[in-house]
DNA sequence: TTTCTGCAGATTGTCAACAAATTTCGGACT
DNA sequence: AGTCCGAAATTTGTTGACAATCTGCAGAAA
Protein backbone atom coordinates (compact mmCIF):
# COMPACT_ATOMS: atom_id res chain seq x y z
CA UNK A 1 0.00 0.00 0.00
CA UNK A 2 1.13 3.81 -0.77
CA UNK A 3 2.66 4.46 2.66
CA UNK A 4 6.06 4.88 1.08
CA UNK A 5 5.75 8.36 2.07
CA UNK A 6 8.66 7.42 4.39
CA UNK A 7 10.50 10.81 4.90
CA UNK A 8 14.48 10.77 4.56
CA UNK A 9 15.57 7.16 3.67
CA UNK A 10 19.08 8.32 3.69
CA UNK A 11 18.65 7.78 7.92
CA UNK A 12 21.20 5.53 9.11
CA UNK A 13 19.93 2.80 11.85
CA UNK A 14 22.30 3.95 14.33
CA UNK A 15 21.60 0.92 16.93
CA UNK A 16 20.81 -2.55 14.77
CA UNK A 17 22.50 -4.07 12.36
CA UNK A 18 26.57 -5.23 13.04
CA UNK A 19 29.03 -2.66 14.53
CA UNK A 20 31.09 -2.99 11.42
CA UNK A 21 27.23 -1.40 9.74
CA UNK A 22 26.82 1.55 12.56
CA UNK A 23 30.28 2.36 12.39
CA UNK A 24 30.17 2.77 8.46
CA UNK A 25 27.14 5.27 8.59
CA UNK A 26 28.31 7.08 11.40
CA UNK A 27 32.36 7.32 9.58
CA UNK A 28 29.94 8.07 6.81
CA UNK A 29 27.84 11.30 8.58
CA UNK A 30 31.05 12.08 9.91
CA UNK A 31 33.11 12.31 6.48
CA UNK A 32 30.20 13.70 4.69
CA UNK A 33 29.58 16.99 7.69
CA UNK A 34 33.14 17.52 8.04
CA UNK A 35 33.61 16.54 11.10
CA UNK A 36 36.67 14.06 9.67
CA UNK A 37 38.16 16.97 7.39
CA UNK A 38 39.40 16.11 3.77
CA UNK A 39 43.05 14.10 3.61
CA UNK A 40 43.05 13.11 7.29
CA UNK A 41 45.01 9.84 7.54
CA UNK A 42 42.63 7.84 9.09
CA UNK A 43 44.77 5.59 12.27
CA UNK A 44 42.69 2.33 12.95
CA UNK A 45 43.70 1.79 16.38
CA UNK A 46 42.29 5.61 17.17
CA UNK A 47 39.13 5.32 15.43
CA UNK A 48 38.58 1.74 16.97
CA UNK A 49 38.98 2.66 20.25
CA UNK A 50 37.26 6.31 19.48
CA UNK A 51 34.43 4.08 18.95
CA UNK A 52 34.48 1.56 21.02
CA UNK A 53 35.03 -1.43 18.61
CA UNK A 54 38.21 -3.82 17.43
CA UNK A 55 39.96 -3.35 14.47
CA UNK A 56 38.52 -6.07 12.74
CA UNK A 57 34.95 -4.63 12.44
CA UNK A 58 36.43 -1.10 11.72
CA UNK A 59 38.52 -2.05 8.84
CA UNK A 60 35.42 -3.76 6.80
CA UNK A 61 33.83 -0.54 7.78
CA UNK A 62 36.54 0.77 6.01
CA UNK A 63 36.49 -1.16 2.69
CA UNK A 64 33.34 0.25 2.21
CA UNK A 65 33.72 3.80 2.75
CA UNK A 66 36.50 2.81 0.31
CA UNK A 67 33.60 1.44 -2.17
CA UNK A 68 31.65 4.57 -1.65
CA UNK A 69 34.63 6.74 -2.86
CA UNK A 70 34.39 8.57 0.62
CA UNK A 71 37.65 7.35 1.41
CA UNK A 72 41.06 6.45 -0.40
CA UNK A 73 43.57 3.46 0.65
CA UNK A 74 47.12 2.59 -0.22
CA UNK A 75 48.23 -0.71 0.81
CA UNK A 76 50.43 -0.96 4.03
CA UNK A 77 50.16 2.68 3.53
CA UNK A 78 46.98 3.69 4.99
CA UNK A 79 43.68 5.31 4.31
CA UNK A 80 42.71 8.66 3.86
CA UNK A 81 39.95 10.50 4.03
CA UNK A 82 38.65 11.59 0.22
CA UNK A 83 39.86 15.31 -0.89
CA UNK A 84 37.43 16.88 -3.50
CA UNK A 85 39.54 18.59 -5.88
CA UNK A 86 37.37 20.22 -8.75
CA UNK A 87 38.21 17.79 -11.56
CA UNK A 88 36.63 15.50 -9.52
CA UNK A 89 33.30 17.40 -8.77
CA UNK A 90 33.15 18.20 -12.03
CA UNK A 91 32.87 14.98 -13.41
CA UNK A 92 30.52 14.05 -10.84
CA UNK A 93 28.58 16.46 -12.22
CA UNK A 94 28.68 15.76 -15.42
CA UNK A 95 27.23 12.39 -15.08
CA UNK A 96 24.65 13.04 -12.57
CA UNK A 97 23.38 15.35 -15.43
CA UNK A 98 23.29 12.06 -17.74
CA UNK A 99 22.00 10.01 -14.93
CA UNK A 100 19.34 12.64 -13.60
CA UNK A 101 17.92 13.71 -16.81
CA UNK A 102 17.42 9.62 -17.30
CA UNK A 103 15.78 9.65 -14.03
CA UNK A 104 13.49 12.65 -14.69
CA UNK A 105 12.49 11.02 -18.21
CA UNK A 106 11.71 7.60 -16.47
CA UNK A 107 9.67 9.48 -13.67
CA UNK A 108 7.44 11.47 -16.11
CA UNK A 109 6.23 7.97 -17.67
CA UNK A 110 5.83 5.72 -14.65
CA UNK A 111 5.08 7.96 -11.68
CA UNK A 112 1.41 7.74 -10.36
CA UNK A 113 -0.77 10.79 -9.34
CA UNK A 114 -0.20 9.64 -5.71
CA UNK A 115 3.57 10.40 -6.06
CA UNK A 116 3.34 13.49 -7.90
CA UNK A 117 1.17 14.80 -5.15
CA UNK A 118 3.44 14.01 -2.19
CA UNK A 119 6.64 15.86 -4.73
CA UNK A 120 3.72 18.81 -4.75
CA UNK A 121 3.75 18.92 -0.95
CA UNK A 122 7.38 18.38 -0.85
CA UNK A 123 7.96 21.30 -2.91
CA UNK A 124 5.43 23.24 -0.49
CA UNK A 125 7.61 22.16 2.44
CA UNK A 126 11.01 23.46 1.01
CA UNK A 127 9.52 27.29 0.07
CA UNK A 128 7.73 27.49 4.05
CA UNK A 129 11.57 26.04 5.35
CA UNK A 130 13.18 29.08 2.67
CA UNK A 131 10.80 31.77 3.47
CA UNK A 132 11.19 30.93 7.60
CA UNK A 133 14.78 30.26 8.47
CA UNK A 134 15.54 32.58 5.33
CA UNK A 135 19.51 32.55 4.95
CA UNK A 136 19.77 28.97 7.30
CA UNK A 137 19.20 26.92 4.40
CA UNK A 138 20.88 23.74 5.81
CA UNK A 139 17.50 22.36 5.85
CA UNK A 140 16.79 23.56 1.79
CA UNK A 141 20.27 21.75 1.43
CA UNK A 142 19.04 18.41 2.25
CA UNK A 143 15.34 19.11 1.37
CA UNK A 144 17.42 19.40 -2.29
CA UNK A 145 19.04 15.87 -1.72
CA UNK A 146 15.64 14.39 -0.94
CA UNK A 147 13.84 15.56 -3.91
CA UNK A 148 16.38 14.48 -6.02
CA UNK A 149 16.04 11.14 -4.03
CA UNK A 150 11.87 10.61 -4.89
CA UNK A 151 12.72 11.66 -8.44
CA UNK A 152 15.34 9.15 -8.97
CA UNK A 153 12.90 6.34 -7.09
CA UNK A 154 10.63 7.04 -9.33
CA UNK A 155 12.56 6.23 -12.06
CA UNK A 156 11.89 2.87 -11.13
CA UNK A 157 15.20 1.46 -12.59
CA UNK A 158 17.08 -0.09 -9.32
CA UNK A 159 20.61 0.27 -10.56
CA UNK A 160 20.39 3.96 -11.58
CA UNK A 161 18.53 4.12 -7.94
CA UNK A 162 21.32 2.91 -6.02
CA UNK A 163 24.19 5.12 -7.90
CA UNK A 164 22.60 8.01 -7.64
CA UNK A 165 21.79 7.68 -3.54
CA UNK A 166 24.43 5.53 -2.51
CA UNK A 167 27.40 7.41 -4.21
CA UNK A 168 26.89 10.07 -6.07
CA UNK A 169 24.25 12.70 -3.82
CA UNK A 170 26.78 11.51 -0.75
CA UNK A 171 29.56 13.02 -2.44
CA UNK A 172 27.40 16.04 -3.72
CA UNK A 173 26.48 16.61 0.17
CA UNK A 174 30.15 16.37 1.06
CA UNK A 175 30.85 18.89 -1.59
CA UNK A 176 27.97 21.54 -0.22
CA UNK A 177 28.90 21.08 3.31
CA UNK A 178 32.52 22.66 2.23
CA UNK A 179 31.47 25.32 0.21
CA UNK A 180 29.06 28.41 1.13
CA UNK A 181 25.94 28.40 -1.31
CA UNK A 182 24.77 31.18 -2.85
CA UNK A 183 21.88 32.85 -0.97
CA UNK A 184 19.46 33.31 -4.25
CA UNK A 185 20.53 29.59 -5.33
CA UNK A 186 17.78 27.74 -3.32
CA UNK A 187 14.89 30.55 -4.34
CA UNK A 188 15.70 29.25 -7.98
CA UNK A 189 16.28 25.90 -7.26
CA UNK A 190 13.10 25.68 -6.40
CA UNK A 191 11.39 27.34 -9.57
CA UNK A 192 13.46 24.87 -11.24
CA UNK A 193 11.97 21.99 -9.12
CA UNK A 194 8.73 23.72 -9.89
CA UNK A 195 8.86 23.49 -13.55
CA UNK A 196 10.29 19.79 -13.86
CA UNK A 197 7.53 18.52 -11.64
CA UNK A 198 5.17 20.33 -13.57
CA UNK A 199 6.76 18.11 -16.92
CA UNK A 200 6.48 15.04 -15.25
CA UNK A 201 2.64 15.28 -14.03
CA UNK A 202 2.19 16.56 -17.61
CA UNK A 203 3.73 12.85 -18.52
CA UNK A 204 5.84 14.40 -20.87
CA UNK A 205 9.71 12.72 -20.64
CA UNK A 206 11.50 15.01 -22.62
CA UNK A 207 10.80 17.81 -21.50
CA UNK A 208 10.98 16.70 -17.80
CA UNK A 209 14.96 15.37 -18.64
CA UNK A 210 15.74 18.53 -20.57
CA UNK A 211 14.88 20.89 -17.78
CA UNK A 212 16.31 18.34 -15.23
CA UNK A 213 19.60 18.22 -17.05
CA UNK A 214 19.61 22.37 -17.35
CA UNK A 215 18.62 22.33 -13.55
CA UNK A 216 22.25 20.20 -12.52
CA UNK A 217 24.35 21.97 -15.53
CA UNK A 218 23.57 25.14 -14.01
CA UNK A 219 24.22 23.98 -10.38
CA UNK A 220 27.47 23.32 -11.25
CA UNK A 221 27.41 26.75 -12.88
CA UNK A 222 27.23 27.93 -9.36
CA UNK A 223 29.21 25.56 -7.65
CA UNK A 224 31.98 25.24 -9.25
CA UNK A 225 32.98 29.40 -8.49
CA UNK A 226 32.37 28.64 -4.75
CA UNK A 227 34.54 25.94 -5.03
CA UNK A 228 38.06 26.57 -2.85
CA UNK A 229 41.06 27.24 -5.52
CA UNK A 230 43.70 24.73 -6.01
CA UNK A 231 47.36 25.29 -5.77
CA UNK A 232 47.53 22.48 -8.80
CA UNK A 233 45.72 19.30 -10.40
CA UNK B 1 68.81 -0.71 -4.22
CA UNK B 2 66.84 -1.41 -7.16
CA UNK B 3 62.99 -0.03 -5.96
CA UNK B 4 60.78 -2.43 -8.13
CA UNK B 5 58.15 -2.43 -5.54
CA UNK B 6 57.56 1.55 -7.26
CA UNK B 7 55.45 1.83 -10.27
CA UNK B 8 52.68 -1.27 -10.90
CA UNK B 9 49.81 0.12 -10.12
CA UNK B 10 48.05 -0.36 -13.69
CA UNK B 11 49.27 -4.24 -13.37
CA UNK B 12 46.78 -6.89 -12.18
CA UNK B 13 49.46 -7.65 -9.31
CA UNK B 14 48.23 -11.26 -8.55
CA UNK B 15 51.06 -11.75 -6.55
CA UNK B 16 52.25 -8.94 -4.45
CA UNK B 17 49.86 -6.56 -2.64
CA UNK B 18 47.42 -8.10 0.51
CA UNK B 19 46.02 -11.14 0.71
CA UNK B 20 42.87 -9.42 0.50
CA UNK B 21 43.39 -8.14 -2.39
CA UNK B 22 44.35 -11.16 -3.91
CA UNK B 23 41.66 -13.09 -2.74
CA UNK B 24 39.75 -10.29 -3.66
CA UNK B 25 40.44 -10.32 -7.52
CA UNK B 26 40.94 -14.30 -7.51
CA UNK B 27 36.71 -14.57 -6.19
CA UNK B 28 35.80 -11.51 -8.79
CA UNK B 29 36.96 -14.11 -11.57
CA UNK B 30 35.25 -16.98 -9.91
CA UNK B 31 32.46 -15.13 -9.73
CA UNK B 32 32.30 -13.95 -13.52
CA UNK B 33 33.57 -16.92 -15.29
CA UNK B 34 30.88 -18.92 -13.34
CA UNK B 35 33.20 -21.10 -10.98
CA UNK B 36 31.04 -19.76 -8.46
CA UNK B 37 27.84 -20.01 -9.21
CA UNK B 38 24.56 -17.60 -9.23
CA UNK B 39 23.20 -17.94 -5.64
CA UNK B 40 25.39 -19.79 -3.94
CA UNK B 41 25.98 -19.28 -0.40
CA UNK B 42 29.74 -18.35 0.68
CA UNK B 43 30.67 -20.05 3.39
CA UNK B 44 33.38 -18.20 4.84
CA UNK B 45 35.74 -20.91 6.23
CA UNK B 46 35.24 -23.24 3.66
CA UNK B 47 36.37 -20.61 1.01
CA UNK B 48 39.56 -19.28 3.59
CA UNK B 49 40.64 -22.40 4.03
CA UNK B 50 40.35 -23.02 0.32
CA UNK B 51 42.77 -20.18 -0.84
CA UNK B 52 45.06 -20.39 1.84
CA UNK B 53 44.34 -17.60 4.21
CA UNK B 54 42.42 -16.31 7.06
CA UNK B 55 38.74 -15.63 7.91
CA UNK B 56 39.33 -11.62 8.26
CA UNK B 57 41.17 -11.15 4.85
CA UNK B 58 38.23 -13.00 3.40
CA UNK B 59 36.01 -10.73 5.00
CA UNK B 60 37.58 -7.78 3.97
CA UNK B 61 37.06 -9.30 0.09
CA UNK B 62 33.88 -10.08 1.02
CA UNK B 63 32.70 -6.61 2.15
CA UNK B 64 34.65 -5.19 -1.51
CA UNK B 65 32.65 -7.55 -3.46
CA UNK B 66 29.50 -6.55 -2.02
CA UNK B 67 30.48 -3.15 -3.13
CA UNK B 68 30.80 -4.42 -7.07
CA UNK B 69 27.82 -5.74 -6.30
CA UNK B 70 28.91 -9.31 -6.83
CA UNK B 71 27.96 -10.23 -3.90
CA UNK B 72 24.74 -9.99 -1.82
CA UNK B 73 25.20 -9.98 2.29
CA UNK B 74 22.39 -10.53 4.50
CA UNK B 75 23.79 -9.28 7.83
CA UNK B 76 24.06 -12.73 10.28
CA UNK B 77 23.13 -14.42 7.77
CA UNK B 78 25.84 -14.56 4.92
CA UNK B 79 26.44 -13.17 1.41
CA UNK B 80 25.69 -15.53 -1.68
CA UNK B 81 27.23 -14.97 -4.91
CA UNK B 82 23.87 -12.15 -7.20
CA UNK B 83 21.76 -14.12 -9.00
CA UNK B 84 21.25 -11.96 -12.55
CA UNK B 85 17.98 -11.28 -13.01
CA UNK B 86 16.23 -10.01 -16.07
CA UNK B 87 15.14 -6.82 -14.20
CA UNK B 88 18.79 -6.31 -13.15
CA UNK B 89 20.30 -6.59 -16.46
CA UNK B 90 17.44 -4.20 -18.24
CA UNK B 91 18.02 -1.83 -15.70
CA UNK B 92 21.93 -2.20 -16.29
CA UNK B 93 21.75 -1.72 -20.04
CA UNK B 94 19.40 1.43 -19.72
CA UNK B 95 21.97 2.87 -17.50
CA UNK B 96 24.81 1.27 -19.74
CA UNK B 97 23.22 3.40 -22.67
CA UNK B 98 23.33 6.78 -21.19
CA UNK B 99 26.44 6.69 -19.72
CA UNK B 100 28.27 5.16 -23.02
CA UNK B 101 26.54 7.86 -25.25
CA UNK B 102 28.10 10.10 -23.40
CA UNK B 103 31.35 8.09 -23.25
CA UNK B 104 31.38 8.19 -26.93
CA UNK B 105 30.42 11.87 -27.07
CA UNK B 106 33.55 12.84 -24.87
CA UNK B 107 35.55 10.48 -27.19
CA UNK B 108 34.86 12.39 -30.37
CA UNK B 109 35.75 15.76 -28.37
CA UNK B 110 38.82 14.81 -26.70
CA UNK B 111 40.50 11.68 -28.65
CA UNK B 112 43.99 12.21 -30.01
CA UNK B 113 44.65 11.02 -33.84
CA UNK B 114 47.10 8.29 -31.85
CA UNK B 115 44.70 6.79 -29.66
CA UNK B 116 42.17 6.89 -32.67
CA UNK B 117 44.68 4.87 -34.56
CA UNK B 118 44.91 2.61 -31.71
CA UNK B 119 41.34 2.31 -31.68
CA UNK B 120 41.32 0.92 -36.11
CA UNK B 121 44.00 -1.36 -35.36
CA UNK B 122 41.91 -2.96 -32.09
CA UNK B 123 38.87 -3.48 -34.62
CA UNK B 124 41.16 -4.96 -37.12
CA UNK B 125 42.23 -7.63 -34.79
CA UNK B 126 38.88 -8.44 -33.78
CA UNK B 127 38.27 -8.95 -37.29
CA UNK B 128 41.09 -11.41 -37.98
CA UNK B 129 39.99 -12.93 -34.57
CA UNK B 130 36.00 -13.06 -35.88
CA UNK B 131 37.32 -15.05 -39.30
CA UNK B 132 39.56 -17.08 -37.63
CA UNK B 133 38.18 -18.43 -34.94
CA UNK B 134 34.52 -18.24 -36.72
CA UNK B 135 32.10 -19.92 -33.91
CA UNK B 136 34.58 -19.62 -30.88
CA UNK B 137 33.99 -16.07 -30.10
CA UNK B 138 35.23 -15.63 -26.56
CA UNK B 139 37.91 -13.92 -27.27
CA UNK B 140 35.27 -11.45 -29.40
CA UNK B 141 33.38 -11.17 -26.31
CA UNK B 142 36.36 -9.81 -23.95
CA UNK B 143 37.41 -7.92 -27.38
CA UNK B 144 33.88 -5.81 -26.94
CA UNK B 145 34.31 -5.02 -23.45
CA UNK B 146 38.11 -3.76 -24.29
CA UNK B 147 36.43 -1.90 -26.88
CA UNK B 148 34.32 0.10 -24.86
CA UNK B 149 36.62 0.33 -22.49
CA UNK B 150 38.82 2.23 -24.15
CA UNK B 151 36.15 4.66 -25.30
CA UNK B 152 35.34 5.03 -21.66
CA UNK B 153 39.23 5.94 -21.05
CA UNK B 154 39.14 8.33 -23.83
CA UNK B 155 36.29 10.45 -22.10
CA UNK B 156 38.68 11.37 -19.55
CA UNK B 157 36.04 11.49 -16.84
CA UNK B 158 37.77 9.53 -14.17
CA UNK B 159 34.16 9.00 -12.47
CA UNK B 160 32.50 7.68 -15.98
CA UNK B 161 35.63 5.72 -16.72
CA UNK B 162 34.64 4.20 -13.12
CA UNK B 163 31.41 3.07 -12.81
CA UNK B 164 32.19 1.51 -16.63
CA UNK B 165 35.11 -0.50 -16.11
CA UNK B 166 34.57 -1.29 -12.28
CA UNK B 167 30.95 -1.98 -12.02
CA UNK B 168 28.80 -2.19 -15.33
CA UNK B 169 31.29 -4.02 -17.32
CA UNK B 170 31.91 -6.76 -14.43
CA UNK B 171 28.35 -7.48 -14.56
CA UNK B 172 27.66 -7.20 -18.38
CA UNK B 173 30.91 -9.71 -18.52
CA UNK B 174 29.38 -12.04 -15.97
CA UNK B 175 26.23 -12.10 -18.23
CA UNK B 176 27.99 -13.19 -21.19
CA UNK B 177 29.32 -16.07 -19.66
CA UNK B 178 25.80 -17.67 -18.90
CA UNK B 179 24.22 -16.90 -22.10
CA UNK B 180 24.85 -18.49 -25.51
CA UNK B 181 25.94 -15.66 -27.75
CA UNK B 182 24.07 -15.39 -31.05
CA UNK B 183 26.30 -16.57 -33.50
CA UNK B 184 25.88 -13.32 -36.53
CA UNK B 185 26.04 -11.22 -33.53
CA UNK B 186 30.06 -10.41 -33.79
CA UNK B 187 30.05 -9.30 -36.79
CA UNK B 188 26.96 -7.07 -36.63
CA UNK B 189 28.94 -5.56 -33.70
CA UNK B 190 32.23 -5.08 -35.36
CA UNK B 191 30.16 -3.10 -38.31
CA UNK B 192 28.85 -0.65 -35.75
CA UNK B 193 32.10 -0.09 -34.21
CA UNK B 194 33.70 0.67 -37.52
CA UNK B 195 30.81 3.16 -37.36
CA UNK B 196 31.26 4.47 -34.29
CA UNK B 197 34.69 5.64 -34.52
CA UNK B 198 34.18 6.75 -37.33
CA UNK B 199 32.29 9.30 -36.05
CA UNK B 200 34.81 9.85 -33.09
CA UNK B 201 37.70 10.33 -36.03
CA UNK B 202 35.33 12.89 -37.48
CA UNK B 203 35.13 14.98 -34.23
CA UNK B 204 31.09 14.52 -34.69
CA UNK B 205 29.94 13.55 -30.70
CA UNK B 206 26.33 13.95 -31.62
CA UNK B 207 26.60 10.90 -34.29
CA UNK B 208 28.89 9.25 -31.99
CA UNK B 209 26.76 9.01 -29.01
CA UNK B 210 23.73 8.46 -30.68
CA UNK B 211 25.46 4.92 -32.53
CA UNK B 212 26.69 4.05 -29.34
CA UNK B 213 23.20 4.12 -27.84
CA UNK B 214 22.02 2.46 -30.58
CA UNK B 215 24.71 -0.16 -30.58
CA UNK B 216 23.81 -1.08 -26.63
CA UNK B 217 20.36 -0.70 -27.21
CA UNK B 218 20.30 -3.13 -30.25
CA UNK B 219 22.93 -5.07 -27.85
CA UNK B 220 20.53 -5.63 -25.14
CA UNK B 221 17.69 -6.85 -27.72
CA UNK B 222 19.57 -9.70 -28.53
CA UNK B 223 20.71 -10.77 -25.22
CA UNK B 224 17.50 -10.03 -23.61
CA UNK B 225 16.25 -13.05 -25.49
CA UNK B 226 18.78 -15.36 -24.71
CA UNK B 227 18.60 -14.99 -21.11
CA UNK B 228 17.05 -17.62 -19.21
CA UNK B 229 13.61 -17.50 -18.11
CA UNK B 230 12.59 -16.93 -14.52
CA UNK B 231 10.18 -18.14 -13.00
CA UNK B 232 8.66 -15.40 -11.58
CA UNK B 233 9.74 -11.33 -10.98
C1' DT C 1 76.47 20.74 4.51
C1' DT C 2 74.37 16.98 2.20
C1' DT C 3 73.21 12.30 1.52
C1' DC C 4 72.85 7.69 2.70
C1' DT C 5 72.24 4.04 6.23
C1' DG C 6 70.15 1.67 9.84
C1' DC C 7 67.69 1.48 14.02
C1' DA C 8 63.38 2.54 16.66
C1' DG C 9 58.61 3.63 16.73
C1' DA C 10 54.23 3.51 14.82
C1' DT C 11 50.86 1.55 11.72
C1' DT C 12 48.88 -1.84 8.83
C1' DG C 13 48.14 -6.85 7.63
C1' DT C 14 47.16 -11.48 9.34
C1' DC C 15 45.87 -15.04 12.35
C1' DA C 16 43.45 -18.11 15.66
C1' DA C 17 40.31 -18.30 19.47
C1' DC C 18 35.96 -16.72 21.54
C1' DA C 19 31.07 -14.91 21.54
C1' DA C 20 26.61 -14.27 19.30
C1' DA C 21 23.39 -15.37 16.02
C1' DT C 22 21.14 -18.33 12.73
C1' DT C 23 19.92 -22.75 10.80
C1' DT C 24 19.08 -27.61 11.29
C1' DC C 25 17.02 -31.43 13.07
C1' DG C 26 14.81 -34.44 16.35
C1' DG C 27 11.06 -35.15 19.47
C1' DA C 28 6.90 -33.95 21.95
C1' DC C 29 2.30 -32.37 21.54
C1' DT C 30 -2.29 -31.48 19.18
C1' DA D 1 0.23 -36.88 10.03
C1' DG D 2 1.30 -32.19 10.84
C1' DT D 3 3.00 -28.42 13.68
C1' DC D 4 5.50 -26.34 17.15
C1' DC D 5 9.31 -26.05 20.33
C1' DG D 6 14.10 -26.32 21.74
C1' DA D 7 18.76 -28.04 21.92
C1' DA D 8 22.79 -29.13 18.99
C1' DA D 9 25.52 -27.87 15.16
C1' DT D 10 26.95 -24.66 11.93
C1' DT D 11 28.08 -20.09 10.54
C1' DT D 12 28.86 -15.31 11.20
C1' DG D 13 30.56 -11.36 14.21
C1' DT D 14 34.14 -9.78 17.27
C1' DT D 15 38.32 -9.59 19.76
C1' DG D 16 43.22 -9.27 21.10
C1' DA D 17 47.73 -10.78 20.02
C1' DC D 18 51.40 -11.42 16.64
C1' DA D 19 53.93 -10.56 12.19
C1' DA D 20 55.12 -7.64 8.24
C1' DT D 21 55.68 -3.19 6.43
C1' DC D 22 56.27 1.61 6.29
C1' DT D 23 57.91 6.21 8.37
C1' DG D 24 60.86 9.32 10.88
C1' DC D 25 64.97 10.45 12.76
C1' DA D 26 69.55 10.23 14.36
C1' DG D 27 74.19 9.55 13.11
C1' DA D 28 77.99 8.46 10.07
C1' DA D 29 80.35 9.04 5.71
C1' DA D 30 81.50 11.85 1.57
Amino acid sequence: MPEQTKNLNILPLSDSGTLSDRVCNQLKEDIITGRLEQGAKIKEEELAREHGISRGPLREAIRRLEGMHLVQRVPHAGARVVTLTRKMMSDIYRVREALEGMSARLAAENMSSEDIDALWELLESHEKNIEETDGKVYFQREGDVDFHFRIAQASGNDWLIHHLSSELYQLIRMCRYRSALHPSRPVNALAEHRHIVEAIAAGDGELAELLMRRHISGAWQIVKDLLPRETHD
